[in-house]
DNA sequence: GTCTATACAACGATAGAC
DNA sequence: GTCTATCGTTGTATAGAC
Protein backbone atom coordinates (compact mmCIF):
# COMPACT_ATOMS: atom_id res chain seq x y z
CA UNK A 1 0.00 0.00 0.00
CA UNK A 2 1.77 3.52 -0.94
CA UNK A 3 1.59 6.26 1.16
CA UNK A 4 -0.20 9.51 -0.24
CA UNK A 5 1.95 12.16 0.71
CA UNK A 6 -0.02 14.73 -0.74
CA UNK A 7 -3.61 15.13 -2.65
CA UNK A 8 -3.81 14.16 -6.09
CA UNK A 9 -5.82 15.99 -8.76
CA UNK A 10 -9.00 14.79 -8.28
CA UNK A 11 -9.08 15.40 -4.37
CA UNK A 12 -7.98 18.45 -4.54
CA UNK A 13 -10.81 18.87 -7.05
CA UNK A 14 -13.36 17.53 -4.92
CA UNK A 15 -12.37 19.94 -1.90
CA UNK A 16 -12.24 23.16 -3.92
CA UNK A 17 -15.95 22.32 -5.51
CA UNK A 18 -16.97 21.03 -1.74
CA UNK A 19 -16.67 24.60 -0.86
CA UNK A 20 -17.69 26.01 -3.84
CA UNK A 21 -20.61 24.51 -4.05
CA UNK A 22 -21.32 25.07 -0.20
CA UNK A 23 -21.16 28.69 -0.70
CA UNK A 24 -22.84 29.61 -4.05
CA UNK A 25 -25.09 26.36 -4.42
CA UNK A 26 -24.53 24.23 -7.80
CA UNK A 27 -25.72 27.16 -10.50
CA UNK A 28 -23.94 29.36 -8.58
CA UNK A 29 -20.50 27.64 -9.28
CA UNK A 30 -18.47 27.55 -12.59
CA UNK A 31 -16.22 25.15 -13.83
CA UNK A 32 -13.71 27.92 -14.32
CA UNK A 33 -13.64 29.07 -10.39
CA UNK A 34 -13.20 25.71 -9.68
CA UNK A 35 -10.34 24.81 -12.25
CA UNK A 36 -8.90 28.36 -11.23
CA UNK A 37 -8.57 27.25 -7.57
CA UNK A 38 -7.20 24.23 -8.24
CA UNK A 39 -4.65 25.73 -10.39
CA UNK A 40 -5.50 23.84 -13.92
CA UNK A 41 -7.69 24.87 -16.69
CA UNK A 42 -11.19 24.42 -16.94
CA UNK A 43 -10.95 21.37 -19.62
CA UNK A 44 -8.48 19.19 -17.59
CA UNK A 45 -11.54 18.89 -15.22
CA UNK A 46 -12.83 16.81 -17.65
CA UNK A 47 -9.80 14.00 -17.35
CA UNK A 48 -11.06 13.15 -13.86
CA UNK A 49 -14.96 13.62 -14.02
CA UNK A 50 -17.45 13.26 -16.92
CA UNK A 51 -19.31 16.28 -16.14
CA UNK A 52 -20.19 18.81 -13.74
CA UNK A 53 -23.23 16.78 -12.33
CA UNK A 54 -20.46 13.90 -11.62
CA UNK A 55 -18.41 16.62 -9.65
CA UNK A 56 -21.14 17.36 -7.65
CA UNK A 57 -22.04 13.90 -6.65
CA UNK A 58 -18.61 12.70 -5.99
CA UNK A 59 -18.11 15.63 -3.36
CA UNK A 60 -21.61 14.65 -1.84
CA UNK A 61 -20.46 11.26 -1.64
CA UNK A 62 -17.58 12.47 0.35
CA UNK A 63 -19.64 14.32 2.70
CA UNK A 64 -21.83 11.59 3.64
CA UNK A 65 -19.51 9.38 4.07
CA UNK A 66 -17.48 11.48 6.33
CA UNK A 67 -20.74 12.68 7.94
CA UNK A 68 -21.19 8.40 8.43
CA UNK A 69 -17.68 8.03 10.14
CA UNK A 70 -18.10 10.99 12.20
CA UNK A 71 -21.22 9.50 13.80
CA UNK A 72 -19.45 6.47 14.90
CA UNK A 73 -16.89 8.02 16.42
CA UNK A 74 -19.23 9.98 18.28
CA UNK A 75 -21.10 6.50 18.76
CA UNK A 76 -17.78 4.97 20.20
CA UNK A 77 -18.15 8.34 22.77
CA UNK A 78 -21.37 6.97 24.10
CA UNK A 79 -19.95 3.81 25.95
CA UNK A 80 -19.87 4.09 29.99
CA UNK A 81 -21.95 7.25 29.80
CA UNK A 82 -25.22 7.78 31.88
CA UNK A 83 -28.27 7.63 29.40
CA UNK A 84 -29.02 11.15 29.78
CA UNK A 85 -25.61 12.06 28.87
CA UNK A 86 -25.29 10.02 26.11
CA UNK A 87 -28.69 12.13 24.81
CA UNK A 88 -27.01 15.01 25.41
CA UNK A 89 -23.84 14.13 23.86
CA UNK A 90 -25.62 12.96 20.52
CA UNK A 91 -27.47 16.52 20.22
CA UNK A 92 -23.90 18.48 21.08
CA UNK A 93 -21.54 16.43 18.75
CA UNK A 94 -23.90 16.80 16.03
CA UNK A 95 -24.30 20.38 15.86
CA UNK A 96 -21.04 21.29 16.69
CA UNK A 97 -19.92 19.05 13.70
CA UNK A 98 -22.12 20.79 11.60
CA UNK A 99 -21.09 24.06 12.76
CA UNK A 100 -17.79 23.63 10.36
CA UNK A 101 -19.69 26.01 7.82
CA UNK A 102 -18.53 24.62 4.35
CA UNK A 103 -19.28 21.05 5.97
CA UNK A 104 -22.93 22.51 7.57
CA UNK A 105 -23.71 24.69 4.76
CA UNK A 106 -23.66 21.88 1.87
CA UNK A 107 -25.30 19.57 4.19
CA UNK A 108 -27.97 22.63 4.60
CA UNK A 109 -28.25 22.92 0.96
CA UNK A 110 -28.41 19.15 0.00
CA UNK A 111 -30.83 18.73 2.23
CA UNK A 112 -33.66 21.71 1.63
CA UNK A 113 -32.74 22.76 -1.56
CA UNK A 114 -31.76 19.69 -3.51
CA UNK A 115 -30.46 20.29 -7.39
CA UNK A 116 -34.00 19.48 -9.09
CA UNK A 117 -32.30 16.28 -11.39
CA UNK A 118 -30.49 15.19 -8.58
CA UNK A 119 -32.79 15.12 -5.84
CA UNK A 120 -33.64 11.30 -5.82
CA UNK A 121 -30.20 10.20 -5.32
CA UNK A 122 -29.67 13.05 -2.56
CA UNK A 123 -32.70 11.64 -0.68
CA UNK A 124 -31.64 7.50 -0.92
CA UNK A 125 -28.09 9.28 0.34
CA UNK A 126 -29.99 10.68 3.57
CA UNK A 127 -31.94 8.32 4.74
CA UNK A 128 -29.44 5.47 5.41
CA UNK A 129 -27.67 7.82 8.30
CA UNK A 130 -31.21 9.03 9.47
CA UNK A 131 -32.36 5.28 10.13
CA UNK A 132 -28.57 4.64 11.89
CA UNK A 133 -29.07 7.87 14.16
CA UNK A 134 -32.65 6.71 14.94
CA UNK A 135 -31.46 3.43 15.56
CA UNK A 136 -29.29 4.55 18.40
CA UNK A 137 -31.10 6.76 19.81
CA UNK A 138 -34.07 4.38 20.24
CA UNK A 139 -31.56 2.67 22.16
CA UNK A 140 -30.87 5.32 24.47
CA UNK A 141 -34.55 5.84 25.34
CA UNK A 142 -34.93 2.36 26.24
CA UNK A 143 -32.65 2.36 28.59
CA UNK A 144 -33.85 5.54 30.33
CA UNK A 145 -37.54 3.88 30.01
CA UNK A 146 -36.38 0.73 31.78
CA UNK A 147 -34.88 2.63 34.70
CA UNK A 148 -37.75 4.48 34.86
CA UNK A 149 -35.68 7.89 34.59
CA UNK A 150 -38.69 9.32 31.52
CA UNK A 151 -42.12 8.95 30.74
CA UNK A 152 -43.25 5.71 28.87
CA UNK A 153 -44.64 7.47 25.38
CA UNK A 154 -41.34 6.93 23.42
CA UNK A 155 -43.17 8.32 20.13
CA UNK A 156 -43.73 11.63 22.11
CA UNK A 157 -40.00 12.04 23.36
CA UNK A 158 -38.44 10.77 20.07
CA UNK A 159 -40.50 13.53 18.09
CA UNK A 160 -39.34 16.15 20.48
CA UNK A 161 -36.06 15.23 20.21
CA UNK A 162 -35.68 15.69 16.73
CA UNK A 163 -37.05 18.98 16.73
CA UNK A 164 -35.11 20.04 19.29
CA UNK A 165 -32.03 18.62 17.13
CA UNK A 166 -33.28 20.25 13.96
CA UNK A 167 -34.13 23.59 15.97
CA UNK A 168 -30.67 23.60 16.81
CA UNK A 169 -29.34 22.81 13.67
CA UNK A 170 -31.22 25.91 11.82
CA UNK A 171 -29.58 27.53 14.85
CA UNK A 172 -26.01 26.62 13.91
CA UNK A 173 -25.86 29.05 11.23
CA UNK A 174 -27.80 31.94 12.53
CA UNK A 175 -25.86 32.91 15.77
CA UNK A 176 -22.86 33.19 16.91
CA UNK A 177 -21.11 30.31 18.84
CA UNK A 178 -21.33 31.51 21.99
CA UNK A 179 -24.58 32.44 22.12
CA UNK A 180 -25.85 28.94 20.24
CA UNK A 181 -24.22 27.27 22.94
CA UNK A 182 -26.49 29.17 25.21
CA UNK A 183 -29.56 28.58 23.52
CA UNK A 184 -28.69 24.69 23.14
CA UNK A 185 -28.24 24.56 27.11
CA UNK A 186 -31.69 26.14 27.77
CA UNK A 187 -33.54 24.12 25.45
CA UNK A 188 -32.39 21.17 26.03
CA UNK A 189 -32.76 22.19 29.65
CA UNK A 190 -36.50 22.18 28.82
CA UNK A 191 -36.25 19.43 26.73
CA UNK A 192 -35.32 17.23 29.53
CA UNK A 193 -37.65 18.33 32.30
CA UNK A 194 -40.05 17.79 29.67
CA UNK A 195 -39.50 14.18 29.07
CA UNK A 196 -38.98 12.89 32.85
CA UNK A 197 -41.18 11.07 34.93
CA UNK B 1 -59.98 55.16 -6.05
CA UNK B 2 -60.08 52.77 -8.66
CA UNK B 3 -60.76 49.11 -8.38
CA UNK B 4 -57.84 46.92 -9.84
CA UNK B 5 -60.19 44.08 -11.63
CA UNK B 6 -56.95 42.20 -12.58
CA UNK B 7 -52.89 42.20 -12.30
CA UNK B 8 -51.07 44.57 -14.00
CA UNK B 9 -47.66 43.73 -15.96
CA UNK B 10 -45.38 44.46 -13.09
CA UNK B 11 -47.62 43.05 -10.18
CA UNK B 12 -47.68 39.28 -13.07
CA UNK B 13 -43.74 39.69 -12.97
CA UNK B 14 -43.42 40.03 -9.63
CA UNK B 15 -45.79 36.60 -8.89
CA UNK B 16 -43.98 34.79 -11.57
CA UNK B 17 -40.89 35.77 -10.15
CA UNK B 18 -41.66 35.02 -6.45
CA UNK B 19 -42.85 30.94 -7.63
CA UNK B 20 -39.48 31.09 -10.04
CA UNK B 21 -37.24 32.26 -6.95
CA UNK B 22 -38.45 30.05 -4.85
CA UNK B 23 -37.97 26.67 -6.36
CA UNK B 24 -34.81 27.99 -8.04
CA UNK B 25 -33.31 30.35 -6.30
CA UNK B 26 -31.34 33.98 -8.21
CA UNK B 27 -28.89 32.27 -10.01
CA UNK B 28 -31.56 29.30 -11.14
CA UNK B 29 -34.13 31.86 -12.26
CA UNK B 30 -33.11 33.30 -15.74
CA UNK B 31 -35.38 36.69 -17.28
CA UNK B 32 -36.35 34.21 -20.13
CA UNK B 33 -38.29 31.94 -18.24
CA UNK B 34 -39.73 34.86 -16.03
CA UNK B 35 -40.80 36.52 -19.59
CA UNK B 36 -42.31 33.50 -20.84
CA UNK B 37 -44.33 32.65 -18.34
CA UNK B 38 -45.31 36.31 -18.12
CA UNK B 39 -46.31 36.35 -21.47
CA UNK B 40 -44.35 38.92 -22.93
CA UNK B 41 -40.66 39.42 -24.15
CA UNK B 42 -37.47 39.30 -22.24
CA UNK B 43 -36.86 43.30 -23.10
CA UNK B 44 -40.18 44.00 -22.00
CA UNK B 45 -38.96 43.05 -18.54
CA UNK B 46 -37.02 46.47 -17.94
CA UNK B 47 -39.99 48.22 -19.02
CA UNK B 48 -40.81 47.79 -15.09
CA UNK B 49 -37.47 46.72 -13.41
CA UNK B 50 -34.22 48.33 -13.66
CA UNK B 51 -32.36 44.83 -13.85
CA UNK B 52 -32.52 41.24 -12.45
CA UNK B 53 -32.06 42.37 -8.89
CA UNK B 54 -34.19 44.81 -8.81
CA UNK B 55 -37.10 42.27 -9.79
CA UNK B 56 -36.03 40.27 -6.82
CA UNK B 57 -35.51 43.02 -4.56
CA UNK B 58 -39.69 43.61 -5.01
CA UNK B 59 -40.42 40.06 -4.60
CA UNK B 60 -39.00 40.30 -1.15
CA UNK B 61 -40.43 43.24 -0.15
CA UNK B 62 -43.83 41.95 -1.25
CA UNK B 63 -43.30 38.23 1.01
CA UNK B 64 -42.33 40.10 3.94
CA UNK B 65 -45.02 42.55 3.73
CA UNK B 66 -47.01 39.98 3.30
CA UNK B 67 -45.52 37.92 6.30
CA UNK B 68 -45.99 41.04 8.26
CA UNK B 69 -49.85 41.48 7.66
CA UNK B 70 -50.73 37.49 8.58
CA UNK B 71 -48.60 38.57 11.65
CA UNK B 72 -50.89 41.06 12.53
CA UNK B 73 -54.29 39.00 11.69
CA UNK B 74 -52.54 36.47 14.08
CA UNK B 75 -52.19 38.91 16.82
CA UNK B 76 -55.65 39.44 16.55
CA UNK B 77 -56.72 35.86 17.15
CA UNK B 78 -54.79 35.77 20.04
CA UNK B 79 -56.94 38.00 22.37
CA UNK B 80 -59.68 36.44 24.42
CA UNK B 81 -57.93 32.99 24.73
CA UNK B 82 -55.60 31.90 27.69
CA UNK B 83 -52.23 32.72 27.82
CA UNK B 84 -51.04 28.78 27.11
CA UNK B 85 -53.36 28.50 24.22
CA UNK B 86 -51.60 31.98 22.81
CA UNK B 87 -48.49 30.04 22.80
CA UNK B 88 -49.00 27.48 20.84
CA UNK B 89 -51.33 29.62 18.01
CA UNK B 90 -48.32 31.51 17.60
CA UNK B 91 -46.26 28.25 16.77
CA UNK B 92 -49.44 26.64 14.93
CA UNK B 93 -50.56 29.47 12.75
CA UNK B 94 -46.43 30.58 12.38
CA UNK B 95 -45.42 27.00 10.25
CA UNK B 96 -49.66 26.87 8.59
CA UNK B 97 -48.68 29.92 6.64
CA UNK B 98 -44.65 29.17 6.16
CA UNK B 99 -45.78 25.50 4.64
CA UNK B 100 -47.24 27.29 1.77
CA UNK B 101 -44.26 25.80 -0.25
CA UNK B 102 -43.48 28.85 -2.33
CA UNK B 103 -43.70 31.43 0.17
CA UNK B 104 -41.88 29.09 2.96
CA UNK B 105 -39.15 27.96 0.55
CA UNK B 106 -38.10 31.84 -0.80
CA UNK B 107 -38.58 32.65 3.17
CA UNK B 108 -35.87 30.11 3.98
CA UNK B 109 -33.55 30.60 0.89
CA UNK B 110 -33.51 34.65 1.95
CA UNK B 111 -32.73 33.62 5.58
CA UNK B 112 -30.00 30.80 5.07
CA UNK B 113 -28.74 31.41 2.00
CA UNK B 114 -29.36 35.12 1.16
CA UNK B 115 -27.65 36.05 -2.50
CA UNK B 116 -24.19 37.81 -2.06
CA UNK B 117 -25.14 41.53 -2.74
CA UNK B 118 -27.86 41.59 -1.28
CA UNK B 119 -27.19 40.36 2.19
CA UNK B 120 -27.35 43.45 4.31
CA UNK B 121 -30.72 44.68 2.62
CA UNK B 122 -31.98 41.46 3.57
CA UNK B 123 -30.61 40.91 7.29
CA UNK B 124 -32.65 45.11 7.79
CA UNK B 125 -35.90 44.04 6.69
CA UNK B 126 -35.74 40.47 8.78
CA UNK B 127 -34.95 41.89 11.66
CA UNK B 128 -38.03 44.21 12.42
CA UNK B 129 -40.15 41.15 11.52
CA UNK B 130 -37.91 39.21 14.50
CA UNK B 131 -38.56 42.23 16.79
CA UNK B 132 -41.97 42.00 16.58
CA UNK B 133 -42.56 38.29 17.17
CA UNK B 134 -40.18 38.46 20.02
CA UNK B 135 -41.97 41.40 21.37
CA UNK B 136 -45.52 39.62 21.32
CA UNK B 137 -43.90 36.16 22.59
CA UNK B 138 -42.20 38.12 25.65
CA UNK B 139 -45.44 39.53 26.64
CA UNK B 140 -47.38 36.35 26.63
CA UNK B 141 -44.76 34.74 28.86
CA UNK B 142 -44.92 37.82 31.53
CA UNK B 143 -48.37 36.86 31.62
CA UNK B 144 -48.06 33.26 32.03
CA UNK B 145 -45.65 34.26 34.65
CA UNK B 146 -47.65 36.38 36.98
CA UNK B 147 -50.08 34.14 36.69
CA UNK B 148 -47.54 31.47 38.75
CA UNK B 149 -48.04 28.94 35.82
CA UNK B 150 -44.93 28.84 34.26
CA UNK B 151 -40.86 28.72 35.54
CA UNK B 152 -39.22 32.29 36.64
CA UNK B 153 -36.53 31.50 33.89
CA UNK B 154 -37.98 33.94 30.96
CA UNK B 155 -34.85 33.57 28.87
CA UNK B 156 -34.47 29.66 29.33
CA UNK B 157 -38.03 29.81 27.92
CA UNK B 158 -37.68 32.19 25.07
CA UNK B 159 -34.78 30.40 23.68
CA UNK B 160 -36.48 26.98 24.35
CA UNK B 161 -39.37 28.31 22.36
CA UNK B 162 -37.28 29.72 19.79
CA UNK B 163 -35.78 26.71 19.11
CA UNK B 164 -39.15 24.99 18.96
CA UNK B 165 -40.30 27.34 16.61
CA UNK B 166 -36.99 26.61 14.08
CA UNK B 167 -37.25 22.76 14.67
CA UNK B 168 -40.89 22.86 13.39
CA UNK B 169 -40.14 25.44 11.07
CA UNK B 170 -37.50 23.11 9.25
CA UNK B 171 -39.71 20.15 10.03
CA UNK B 172 -42.77 21.63 7.68
CA UNK B 173 -39.93 20.64 4.72
CA UNK B 174 -39.22 17.36 5.44
CA UNK B 175 -42.79 15.83 6.47
CA UNK B 176 -46.13 15.70 4.87
CA UNK B 177 -48.54 17.95 6.66
CA UNK B 178 -50.10 15.09 8.68
CA UNK B 179 -46.73 13.80 10.01
CA UNK B 180 -45.64 17.23 10.80
CA UNK B 181 -48.88 17.84 12.50
CA UNK B 182 -48.24 14.95 15.02
CA UNK B 183 -44.73 15.94 15.41
CA UNK B 184 -45.37 19.24 15.88
CA UNK B 185 -48.21 18.41 18.51
CA UNK B 186 -45.58 15.81 20.77
CA UNK B 187 -42.90 18.58 20.74
CA UNK B 188 -45.03 21.00 22.14
CA UNK B 189 -46.40 18.85 24.91
CA UNK B 190 -42.98 17.83 25.84
CA UNK B 191 -42.09 21.42 25.88
CA UNK B 192 -45.02 22.72 28.16
CA UNK B 193 -44.34 20.13 30.68
CA UNK B 194 -40.74 21.27 30.54
CA UNK B 195 -41.57 25.05 31.37
CA UNK B 196 -44.40 24.52 33.45
CA UNK B 197 -44.14 25.03 37.39
C1' DG C 1 -3.16 14.54 -17.86
C1' DT C 2 -2.68 18.97 -19.31
C1' DC C 3 -2.90 22.29 -22.56
C1' DT C 4 -4.88 25.78 -26.57
C1' DA C 5 -8.53 26.55 -29.36
C1' DT C 6 -13.11 26.48 -30.18
C1' DA C 7 -18.03 25.20 -30.51
C1' DC C 8 -22.45 26.41 -29.09
C1' DA C 9 -26.09 27.68 -26.06
C1' DA C 10 -27.80 30.71 -22.52
C1' DC C 11 -27.19 34.56 -19.83
C1' DG C 12 -28.25 39.69 -18.55
C1' DA C 13 -28.71 43.84 -20.75
C1' DT C 14 -29.23 47.69 -24.45
C1' DA C 15 -30.66 50.17 -28.94
C1' DG C 16 -34.04 51.70 -31.48
C1' DA C 17 -38.45 51.09 -34.30
C1' DC C 18 -43.39 51.07 -33.55
C1' DG D 1 -44.97 49.40 -23.16
C1' DT D 2 -43.79 45.99 -26.32
C1' DC D 3 -41.32 44.36 -29.85
C1' DT D 4 -36.99 42.60 -33.01
C1' DA D 5 -32.32 42.56 -33.30
C1' DT D 6 -28.12 42.31 -31.29
C1' DC D 7 -24.21 42.96 -28.06
C1' DG D 8 -20.77 41.13 -24.87
C1' DT D 9 -20.04 37.70 -21.50
C1' DT D 10 -20.11 33.55 -19.44
C1' DG D 11 -21.71 28.93 -19.13
C1' DT D 12 -20.66 23.71 -20.11
C1' DA D 13 -18.44 20.79 -23.02
C1' DT D 14 -15.40 18.83 -26.88
C1' DA D 15 -11.34 18.24 -30.35
C1' DG D 16 -6.94 17.45 -30.88
C1' DA D 17 -1.83 18.57 -30.12
C1' DC D 18 1.79 17.63 -26.75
Amino acid sequence: MEVQTSQNTADKIKAVSLSLFARKGFEGTSLAEIASRVGIKKPSLYAHFKNKEDIFLAVIDKVMADYIAYFETVANKLVNRQAEEKLFILLKENTDYLRDEELGLIWKRMMLFPHETLKEKLKEKFLASEEKMTGTILAILKELKEDGIIQENTEEVLDAYYCLMDGTFEQVFYYPEIEHKRRLQHSWQVFWKGIKR
